[in-house]
DNA sequence: AAAATATGTCAATATGGCTGACATAAAATC
DNA sequence: GATTTTATGTCAGCCATATTGACATATTTT
């Protein structure tokens, strides 16, 4: 599917600015003859933005992930058992939308190497409730860094220029692309309603 | 690498909400005893709207991918050939971070079954140009129409909600979350300065 | 003439998805 | 209490897409 960015294994390149000299482009997409930007342009712009945002925003981590021969199907268990800890393996499934045997893979891997730790269920003990470990929450926190670091940045940038509602209006926009049956969970763990509790329904 | 969204073959699951009720989860991070919103709150909070959203996002043209026996990457060099016309192979290659052989086959697919066409340059003959051919414009725009509704309508809501530049602070705030080294890049072909011509440098 | 560049291609490998089938333990239901 | 359903784990194989390294060709630059 679409504009999904790929892996990148060993995090070398980095060319050096192409020289980008089109020759004759047949047709430049609709009506921008002086300086208007049509819809369709604006929303295509947006679908790029989209792309580009992610893909170097997944970039950060790369290389440290590397280093523990880890790759992102790791980071991304570590983050949301960091952020949900005592999760099932359904619930954890159901995030990530993979099946059972593709988590197996990395959750094993995890849990060999002492990042991740399972505990079964005092309600249910069919269940095996996932925590992260010293280990598993040190790394998370290092995998996390970069990636505060340039939402922090790119959030106050944007603020200066844009008003200080700027990350207000921004969150908006990012919960309202989600598909609506994905919103109340997704929601539920956001600052949007600051006083509501996170990640329980007691 | 970090929190990429997976592929999802056959467009299938749907699972239907499930119950989300944690025991006991130690530690509930930092400092939101009440109803404050820490900065490494909102930041994780940030990083994880951008998983999910574009989790979603690039989950609208499967469908159709899949009726073509397309995949993501197939996608990807359509929207970029088509956005770009005329892009060298090695220009391609820099936007999607991949190997020239992994573009290879794509690509050739691509060519075999009528969507993308090349040229030769004219003022450097060792350049291959590519082009969409009319069924790659169409089959580009079919892949596009569901995104646009995605974000037109993100827009709408989130406008609605938080005022009418929303849709200027959400743009600055995208860009600024790419590389430096990227911006300019990605800039010539966005509308922030809706007079300056997209994609050339004459 | 030699070197650098743009592209293509062969071959091997790894990652991380997928499917289907089956196994176990615990819970829920009849 | 027996049966069925659920949560999880696991084996085995397949596929898409990425990687590396090496090398070939045509063309442009030096």
């Amino acid at each position: 599917m679409p504009i999904a960015t790929p892996v990148k294994k060993h995090v070398t390149k980095e060319t050096p600015a192409p020289e980008r000299a089109r020759e004759t482009a047949p047709a430049e997409k609709g009506a921008d003859a002086a300086g208007e930007a049509d819809d369709a342009t604006r929303l295509v712009e947006a679908i790029e933005l989209l792309f580009f945002a992610y893909r170097d925003f997944i970039s950060d981590p790369d290389a440290l992930l590397a280093e523990y021969d880890f790759g992102r199907a790791h980071h991304r268990v570590i983050h949301f058992v960091g952020r949900n800890p005592g999760i099932t393996v359904a619930e954890l499934l159901d995030i990530l939308r993979i099946t059972k045997q593709s988590l197996a893979r990395v959750l094993k891997q995890l849990i060999e190497r002492g990042f991740v730790a399972q505990e079964t269920g005092r309600k249910d003990r069919r269940q095996r409730l996932l925590y992260l470990t010293e280990a598993g929450r040190d790394l998370n926190d290092r995998l996390a860094a970069p990636q505060r670091e340039r939402v922090a940045r790119a959030l106050l940038e944007a603020g200066a220029e844009a008003g200080s509602d700027a990350e207000d209006a921004w969150r908006k926009v990012m919960l309202a692309l989600l598909n609506k049956e994905n919103r109340s969970e997704v929601e539920d763990r956001l600052a949007d309603g600051r006083d509501r509790p996170k990640g329980r329904k007691p």
